[in-house]
DNA sequence: GTCTATATTTTGATAGAC
DNA sequence: GTCTATCAAAATATAGAC
């Protein structure tokens, strides 16, 4: 059991942070008293603050393209994909909520990795439509507009973050399979 | 035909570049500068950037809260109501996408008014959730776990004004219909 | 209604002692 | 690994001239 690194801590803690009140209104400062320290010390353990938010977020962001190959490449039916792609989101997200608002919210502060994590996230929509669409050709998904589809879907996939931890009695496998139901029985043929 | 004061344009122009990069990131000199003035001139017309965020964030919550309001009087069927919240939020959304961001990721950074806006928030979801009980006691909506439709569907609905700019080919009446559709089939008995 | 000038705070980050 | 001290830049906001 690896223990946790000092600098993973703060990475942990400035999620939790960034979650409240987002990047660019959290301070140094406010960091390094949540941690305990005085905010010069932070810069023993990390660079920049903008690497901190690139670490939570492209992290994040690379675990959704991973899961998406696995997804793509399993030659279950169109709508079993869809269920596997819920499942991926209630999993990474119940893991991890904090650092997925930051994943929402705070992209757009990204510098040098900007670019890279807007092409993954756009290849991950294009393998979501792709699924969506192949679902409508075999007659699987019902023949509605791809694009509200994949947009309905998307958006409560990630906004799951805010609601998760409100809800922790609720356990993943089944969250997950109540979920599909609400979400794909609308477009289930 | 009254013309936009000053002051509204700036609340305009403000909504705008908060929502490209939220509203601790833009400085009162990048307001300035997309008005095409000196920062020191936004006071004669604004008293506070604070205020800004106020004007944008509560004027939106308060629309939302007088249209549940005329829902919840009148005496449709429930799964008439909820197709009226979703023609009530794509409606709002198109009328003012860029003041929607910031009323959805940006409100934590309210000050005075920010209790106001929790308890409109709260008594808006509070309707919203006895729509969908009263349905399911009726037997009209499916007897689904109704917190997961109402994350389900309010989810989407709030990531609205992130996609309606993208496809302005789309019209209201026909989005709210397509939504409907696929909101509301998952659901529907 | 806009400007210049400026006050005051706060920010991210570094240097060097311990 | 943490501290104190500090820097340089950037922030919100005000005063007063035009």
């Amino acid at each position: 059991m690896k223990s946790e690194t000092r600098k993973e801590e703060i990475i942990r803690i400035a999620a939790r942070l960034f979650k409240e009140k987002g990047y660019s209104a959290v301070t140094m400062r406010d960091l390094a008293k949540a941690m305990g320290i005085k905010a010069a010390s932070l810069y023993n353990h990390i660079n920049s603050k903008q690497d901190i938010l690139t670490e939570i977020i492209i992290s994040l962001a690379e675990e959704f393209t991973e899961g998406m190959m696995l997804i793509k490449r399993s030659n279950a039916r169109s709508l079993d994909k869809l269920r596997q792609i819920i499942s991926l989101h209630v999993r990474i997200a119940g893991m991890n909520t904090d650092g997925m608002a930051s994943l929402n919210n705070d992209w757009m502060h990204l510098k040098e990795k900007q670019s890279y994590y807007l092409k993954l996230r756009k290849d991950y929509e294009d393998n979501f439509r792709s699924i969506i669409k192949d679902g409508i050709s075999e007659g699987e998904i019902a023949p509605l507009n791809p694009e509200i589809m994949l947009f309905s879907i998307l958006s409560t996939l990630r906004s799951l973050y805010i609601w998760i931890p409100d809800k922790d009695d609720v356990d993943p496998k089944e969250l997950a399979s109540e979920l599909s139901m609400i979400l794909l029985r609308g477009i289930n043929r």
